[in-house]
Formats: structure tokens, sequence, C-alpha cells
DNA sequence: AAATACGTCAACCGCGCGAAG
DNA sequence: TCTTCGCGCGGTTGACGTATT
């Protein structure tokens, strides 16, 4: 048996919505609310499908909709969201406030990955394009400069001129894919499940079941210190670390550049005034030039367990003794215990 | 000026999932 | 447990505008 039609398709109109439908669908929803979607047309006294109803509604009519062109920061934002969650478009729309999910689909496949093509990053594995069949994983070293190099073009011009250089500790990875904050409950639903959707994503979901595979890299905060304590431990299943950004960021870009998405560290991919949270795999790790000595001293001599986190709390200095967060941030911060697990996994993965 | 190629994006389509019965 | 239904998703199409020949 077939599957039934969504609708009838017998007088029903397609093609480019007229005014008049438009004020006609406006003014319903704006009376009755969304939903319902099959019945709809009717109701609203409408020539329409359901389903395209819909579509009209989220995809233009809403009035939340960011009307313009899509900015440089936007489109750095979505490289990274589809770097690691891949053609899983309405995710990545969530986290793009205002843009829709077919918008940010047709510019990825009108523009950016022309454009990180033309850059010689496949668009599809965020790897470098090559013919040279040794692309493997000691030999990302250069690649990921040149990454490095172009993620940071997208950005404002002071932050390339401030691009250090990256000398290698450990060995090399096989994928450099940028931490973003808050993906948790995105990525457990990609990683864990055998289920082959993820949508209806809450967005506010805390959950941590997250599982990686063995040759990728993702970055994630964990939810509380049981939750880092439980990773830690389970070195099989977690090749990540998480976000170092609070150990040694001082606080003042985050406050300043990020006022659009403060929930998600969105803008921090290579902020190379970090170490470790730049790339970090197993016991792999990049660090820049300036933190190179520190950072391998630090690792023949880790503190307890608990002290970096106790450290901030009381001074509110990171591990290079500079000031790390004002008291909101630690606030902030209280629950979510990155330090700990940035500084463990990084001694010990 | 006309024809053609190309780029953009709104809209359509089929499918899968979860809820309800 | 199975079926049906509504919804939402990603892939694709096609109309339209612009650029190029």
């Amino acid at each position: 048996m077939g599957r039934a039609p969504c609708c009838s398709k017998v007088g029903v109109n397609k093609g480019a919505w007229s005014a008049e439908e438009d004020n006609l669908l406006v003014k319903y929803i704006q009376t009755h609310g969304e939903g319902n979607w099959r019945s709809l047309p009717k109701k609203a006294g409408l020539r329409r499908c359901g389903k395209s109803c819909r579509l009209r509604w989220l995809n233009y009519l809403r009035p939340c909709i960011k009307r313009g062109n899509i900015t440089a920061d936007e489109e750095e934002l979505i490289i990274r969201m589809h770097a690691l969650l891949g053609n899983r478009w309405s995710i990545i729309a969530g986290r793009v406030p205002g843009r829709t999910d077919n918008e940010i689909k047709n510019h990825w496949n009108t523009k950016l990955s022309r454009k990180l093509a033309s850059r010689g990053i496949d668009p599809k594995t965020h790897k470098f394009i090559t013919t040279d069949s040794s692309n493997r994983a000691g030999d990302r070293f250069d690649q990921f400069q040149s990454e490095k190099q172009y993620y940071c073009s997208q950005r404002s011009q002071h932050l390339v001129s401030n691009v250090p250089k990256v000398v290698k500790v450990g060995r090399s990875t096989d994928l450099v894919i940028p931490h973003v904050h808050n993906l948790k409950a995105d990525l457990k639903v990609q990683e864990t499940e055998n289920k082959s959707s993820s949508r209806s994503l809450p967005v506010e979901s805390h959950n941590t079941n997250i599982s990686m595979s063995s040759d990728e890299c993702y970055n994630y905060t964990p939810a509380d210190s049981a939750e880092c304590a439980s990773l830690i431990s389970s070195s099989d299943s977690v090749e990540a670390k998480c976000d170092s950004r609070d150990l040694h960021d001082n606080g003042c870009h985050w406050n300043e550049k990020h006022d659009d998405f403060p929930e998600y560290d969105v803008f921090n991919f290579f902020d190379v005034s970090n170490a470790e949270n730049e790339i970090c795999c197993n016991d792999d790790y990049w660090v820049d030039e300036g933190s190179a000595d520190q950072f391998v001293k630090q690792k023949q001599a880790p503190p307890q367990s608990g002290q970096w986190d106790k450290q901030i709390d009381v001074e509110g200095k990171d591990n290079l003794g500079y000031p790390c967060m004002n008291a909101h941030d630690l606030s902030d911060h209280a629950n979510n215990d990155v330090t700990v697990m940035s500084w463990e996994a990084a001694l010990w993965y």
C-alpha cells in the first residue's frame, strides 16, 4: 500500500505565493497559532497544500526571519557547524538566529561549498583536497596551518594579525574540527544512537551521552565535574577534550565580540592565545609557540586533581597566571567544570 | 540585441520519525 | 504490535534575474 498523499492534489495551487495568499496565511496563524498544517489551508481559505503553508511560514513569513545577506561571521559559524554536523541544516539553522535551514542550505550549496573548494578544502569532509596519497594523519600539520589561516581570514583583520606561529607537540591528528560550545544535545543524537535522524533537538537539553568515533575529534563542554570525571575515565570512547578557553582566555574577547551569540563559543575557533583547545585527539595536541615550553613543563608536573578549578575559583587566574574570569564569569561556569576537564584531558589523553 | 550560461533561492518532493489509536 | 497520521527533514527542481558571449 502506497503512502497517502499529504493533501489532495486537485485544485491546489503550486508555485510562487501571491501577496493575498501570504496575508491569509499570516492572519490565520496570528489568530490560531502554528500547527495543524494539514487542516490549515481549508480553515484559512487557502488553496494550498498544508506542507506548502508550513514551508511558506517557516521560511518566509515568520516575523523573526532575518533579511539581508549572510554576514561573514554567520558564514564562519555555518562552516564550523557544518564541519561538526554535516548537512544537518535544521540544527545549524537553530544556531544561526533568524536564518532558516533552507536559506543556510542554499547559501552553502551556492557559495560556501565553492568558497571552501577554492581554498582547497573539501566541503563535505572539511579536509584538504589532495591528489597525494600521502595525506595521512602525520602530514596534517601544514594543512592545519593553512586551514587555520583560512578560518581566521574570515574574522576581523586584527585577529588575523594576531595569529601566532603554531608549533606541534605530539603527533598530529587527522581531522581538524573547530570546537563549538553547547553542541552536546546535537552531537548526542548524531553520534551515539543508530538513529538516522537528529530532528527536533531540544536546544536546552543537557544530554551528555556522547561517544566519539575513533578518528575524529570533538570539543564540547561537560555539564559538571562528575561528567568530566566520567569522560576522563572512559578513554576508549572519549577522544576529545573540552574547551579550555576559560583556562586561558582573559574574558575580554568573549564579552566584546560575542554579544550576538552569548551562549555559544562560536568565534573562538583558533583563538590561539589558547593552547590545547586547538586540536585535541588522544595524546595529540597543538599549542601556540609561546606556550609550548610551559605547556610541556606543566605536562611533566601536572597539578593535583581539582587544583586548577580551585585556583580559578580563588584567584581568578588561569594556568599562566593571567586574570581569567571575573565574578560573573565564575558564577556562569560554576557548574561547567571545563578547566579540570581540559587540563586533565590535555595531560592524559 | 539576442542567445546562452550561470547563480540564486523559493518551493516542491519523498521519506523517516514519533505520537496516537 | 501494527497502522495511520502529522510533521519535519534533506535533496532536488525550476523560475527568475544577471552575466557573458
